[in-house]
DNA sequence: AATAGATGGTTACATCCGTAACAAACTAGG
DNA sequence: CCTAGTTTGTTACGGATGTAACCATCTATT
């Protein structure tokens, strides 16, 4: 009789630390702006690349495109985010962050690497390792 | 001017990784069963000890009280897991897998023995640096 | 230039999920 | 006992999500 370990299976695991770790990392931002993990992405996404048409930054954030739509909706309430018609094709709009969006942002990323040099702090001697197998994860599902 | 790289960002490239491999591994057992992960963290749990309150599996699966509810009755209707009354304490009621749910458990555990050493193998040289890194974040994060 | 198909983006719908409220049953202090 | 508080489990509700349908626009073929 063939068992298997819930607790020790590999998609299970997975699943259950990034759960914790966005969690987490939801909290260490969400106690001064409020954001879902969507608009956040999509906020990184802009501060990194100033403009960008909604379907870039699906295939940037790797996220549904109804997703996105959504996202960029509530951040475009807030004012956190603008839309500028493209003369090149006007089926796309291309975004950017307003002054108030960028402020977030330029709050929020140094917690954010704050935030990761504590998880690769905390994992001592084994923080090496663990770039290179992400790497090799993602090489192997495709993950793009 | 600080920037972030989303896609280097570890709470998103672990998000992504774990939810291509939940993706894929349903892929492996939906084709033959249609489940769930709720569901088949249910089934899998009761596989694994026969014999459970909803609490209890919930408690080990890392699963919301409501959750388990919904996958409990679903799997009741589709018979493959049954309720019995519990003497000592009737709000709680035991459940365990019917024969037909058992006969699904032992089908679909191969597959996720040999989904997880297909996993292992591809990452290669760096297969052995994965469970330690995994205990390590499970301690940092107290996921129990 | 006209039409057929492809593409960027939004929205209706069904589903899934967690919070909160709830019922039923247990427990402990008086 | 009996009442107050706790615990197990279900459910109503609002929010989030993906599929599919849709509109507007672009592109390629004729």
């Amino acid at each position: 009789m063939t068992k298997l370990q819930l607790e020790a299976f590999l998609p299970y695991r997975l699943n259950r630390i990034s759960a914790a770790i966005s969690h987490e990392f939801r909290a260490v931002y969400g106690r001064h702006h409020d954001l879902t993990v969507p608009e956040w992405r999509v906020l990184a996404t802009l501060g990194q690349f100033e403009e960008m048409g909604a379907k870039a930054i699906g295939h940037h954030s790797s996220m549904h495109k109804t997703k996105v739509s959504r996202a960029v909706r509530a951040l475009e309430e807030r004012r956190w985010l603008k839309r500028r018609e493209c003369e090149d094709d006007r089926r796309e709009e291309i975004l950017s962050l307003t002054a108030l969006g960028r402020k977030t942002y330029t709050d929020i990323v140094p917690r954010a690497v704050a935030f990761e040099r504590r998880i690769m702090t905390a994992l001592g001697p084994e923080a090496p390792f663990l770039l290179p197998i992400l790497d090799q994860l993602e090489e192997i599902f495709r993950v793009p």
